[in-house]
DNA sequence: GATCCTCGAGTTCT
DNA sequence: CTCGAGGATC
């Protein structure tokens, strides 16, 4: 059938209108006109479309709210990376940043762009020919999910770019959030559903968006803001990043009200305590500002490092504190028997989430801060993750206040208490006597990277010590499915997971074997030093440990002698494993019930292997130390160790001079700031895999 | 004896 | 992630 002429024509102008008044409501927040009229315009047009189906394109306004549930999202390739921003967290950061800036470009002062830094998900929307095509999340930088159903919902997402003479192609970049308001009125109708709730609006807006299911996306208000473009044919040649910005704006985008244009490190700085004020009366969450050079050539000239540009700078506001009350303070004990105070508060919203507990760490924790119960504390999440203590607000002291102090008998077991000198820890002497310490023990030897077996966590093992059926990490292996099935929350198929998992957990290697048995100051590390040494379990049970100790400490002070007069130096036995640590295996080898423990674990069927010796190839990175940080991508973390380790070098936990290379992914931590302090290289995943040889 | 480097251990919430 | 303490180094 032939749609006639004029109907095309009333098509077209009914969606550029309807468009506008998108724009208009939801960008602008101005409508032109009432709901009544703009549902007219949406009526007629949903009907010509039905009257005239060969006329419904996707990007037509009719269309934003899918159907047919999604099965899963596919991925995208960014045609730019989505690359993270380099953080400043004091204003010494920004100076710097600003003096790198002008130093590289040559310059006395610079022009810069600030802006908000959005608390949401940064977003790549792509226009073929002014027309939205495709929309995907950040992902890693360089794939993200395609979630172009999901944002085609959003009204605020233009679907088609309102220029005259189309790009032929735009990428503009932003970010999707949930308003404060929308978040809290989402909250109230969960609320009076019955309905879960979202515990803050980045989490409502990721949630709401990583739908499947559409319909339910464009029920939730989400929006967007662009602050950005990346790969683009046909746009305008602009000169100042300010310039992409009104561009956007001009063509309907959501851009920040808050932006600006500053000059030098002090307009830098005077933004941020201005933007920083306004913060609770911005309409969205924002986690800090953003500078950017304005000019796009010197943008170009100044380039990348690792994943960041060199000409823009991410301005964290500090961590969000808040006020609580030390309702107790409560004692944990943790698998060598330290005794942990914890502080139990009111609940209080900080930093996106709610805190009940912080731990206060030791006895001189408690003390230093001078915290006590009935107290009035700040709260914040160090690195914005665990919670911490930071202050007592003295002054709110109430008058029946109470000092905490430690328990002279375990909470647990009742068995003494002992500090030993020097140290800041007390402990409880009960031992495996000691059910806190018991479960634990067993739950480290399930652990996963002691001998990773899957099913054994906290509530199992729990349950199992309780009713008394399991003992030492050895009572596990005489498990069957019908003891297991009789617990709670258990049921035939997840009891015969667990024997099965418990019965393939009897080969691991020898390391695992020794870390999982728990003994003191013997981690990963050590016990891989000590099972390459002794080779076999029988080794170790056998081996002359006062002797070995003597002899350590023997070494160890010749070698000082030698040192001093320039001499060839003896090589020590089992390097970095010193007297200490060996006093500790010494002593739990010499108590009899360990020696059970070890040797019912051996009659269960436990046989540990020997990881097949390391062929004695020059490896492509031999001896070299690296530092991880950051999520990767392609690699887990485990999985890039791995691969260096079989490639000669190291992967330590620390930077610090003697670290040759810190590989950094999204969002690295303060690895990635020390590292650029002590100028240590530092590695792109991508250029992590090179150096390995794919 | 001092200093730097590593490792171990404990911790929160979703 | 952070602290504390053991080990190595100078």
């Amino acid at each position: 059938m032939n749609v006639p002429r004029d109907v095309r024509g009333r098509v077209a102008a009914l969606r550029e209108e309807i468009e506008r008044h998108n724009h208009q409501y939801y960008a602008l927040d101005a409508p032109l006109v009432s709901d009544a009229e703009y549902d007219a315009l949406f009526r007629e047009l949903q009907e010509l479309e039905e009257k005239f189906p060969e006329l419904v394109v996707p990007e037509s306004p009719t269309q934003r709210i899918g159907t047919q549930p999604q099965a899963e999202f596919g991925d995208v390739r960014h045609r730019l990376p989505m690359l993270s921003l380099g953080n400043a967290f004091d204003n010494e950061d920004v100076v710097a940043f600003d003096r790198r800036v002008r130093e590289a470009l040559d310059v006395e002062q610079v022009e810069y762009a600030a802006e908000p830094k959005f608390d949401g998900l940064a977003i790549s929307l792509t226009y073929a020919d002014g027309v939205f095509v495709r929309g995907a999340t950040r992902g890693d930088g360089y794939t993200g999910e395609d979630v172009t159903a999901n944002l085609r919902t959003i009204r605020a997402i233009p679907m088609r770019i309102a220029a005259r003479k189309a790009p032929a192609l735009l990428e503009v970049r932003g970010e999707v959030l949930m308003l404060k308001r929308d978040f809290e009125a989402m909250n109230a109708a969960q609320r009076a559903k019955a309905e879960r709730e979202f515990v803050n609006p980045r989490n409502a807006a990721a949630g709401s968006l990583r739908q499947l299911d559409t319909r339910i996306t464009a029920s939730r208000r989400l929006t967007f803001y662009a602050y950005g473009v990346g790969a683009a044919e046909g746009i305008p040649g602009f000169t100042r990043h300010s310039e992409v910005l009104d561009y956007l704006a001009a063509n309907w985008f959501r851009v920040a009200a808050e932006r600006d244009v500053v000059t030098g490190v002090d307009g830098l700085l005077s933004y941020y305590g201005r933007i920083g004020t306004q913060r609770i009366a911005l309409p969205y969450d924002i986690d800090g500002v953003v500078y950017k050079v304005n000019e796009l050539v010197a943008q170009e000239r100044l380039g990348f490092v690792a994943r960041a540009p060199r000409f823009a700078l991410a301005h964290k506001f500090p961590a969000e504190e808040a006020t609580s009350e030390v309702v107790s303070i409560e004692v944990q004990v943790g698998r060598t028997g330290a005794l942990t105070p914890v502080a139990r508060l009111t609940p209080v919203f900080v930093g996106g989430v709610t805190v009940t507990n912080a731990t206060l760490h030791n006895l001189d924790q408690v003390r230093a801060k001078d915290v006590r119960i009935g107290d009035t504390v700040i709260v914040r999440r160090a690195g914005d993750v665990i919670p911490e203590v930071v202050r007592v607000l003295a002054e709110k002291r109430p008058t029946d206040a109470r000092e905490f102090h430690m328990p002279e008998q375990c909470p647990v077991c009742g068995s003494a208490v002992e500090r030993i000198e020097s140290e800041a820890v007390f402990r409880c002497t009960g031992g495996l006597f000691c059910a806190a310490q018991r479960k634990q023990a067993i739950r480290h030897y399930a652990s996963r990277r002691a001998m990773d077996i899957e099913g054994v966590g906290e509530k199992l093992v729990d349950q199992l010590v309780e009713s008394q059926i399991v003992h030492t990490p050895a009572d596990l292996y005489h498990l069957d499915v019908p003891t297991l099935a009789a617990l709670e929350r258990m049921a035939e198929k997840s009891a015969a997971n667990v024997v099965a998992a418990i019965e393939q957990s009897k080969h691991r290697t020898l390391a695992r074997l020794i870390y999982a048995l728990g003994m003191h100051h013997v981690g990963e590390e050590v016990a891989k030093i000590l099972a390459q040494y002794f080779g076999s379990i029988d080794g170790l049970l056998n081996a002359d440990w006062d002797a070995l100790i003597a002899d350590k400490e023997r070494v160890q002070k010749e070698n000082t002698r030698r040192r001093s007069r320039d001499e060839a130096l003896l090589e020590p036995v089992l390097p970095g494993v010193g007297p200490e640590i060996m006093q500790s295996v010494a002593n739990f080898l010499r108590q009899s019930h360990n020696r059970e423990v070890i040797r019912a674990l051996l009659d269960s069927g436990v046989t540990p292997e020997s990881p097949p010796a390391r062929p004695l190839r020059r490896g492509k990175v031999d001896g070299r130390t690296f530092v991880l940080t950051g999520a990767l991508s392609k690699l887990s973390r485990e999985e890039a160790t791995a691969r260096i380790v079989a490639e000669g070098g190291r992967v330590t936990g620390s930077v610090s001079k003697k670290t040759d290379y810190v590989v950094v992914g999204a969002d690295p931590g303060s690895k990635y700031q020390k590292a650029r302090e002590l100028g240590v290289t530092v590695l792109e995943e991508q250029d992590l895999l090179n150096l390995l040889g794919q």
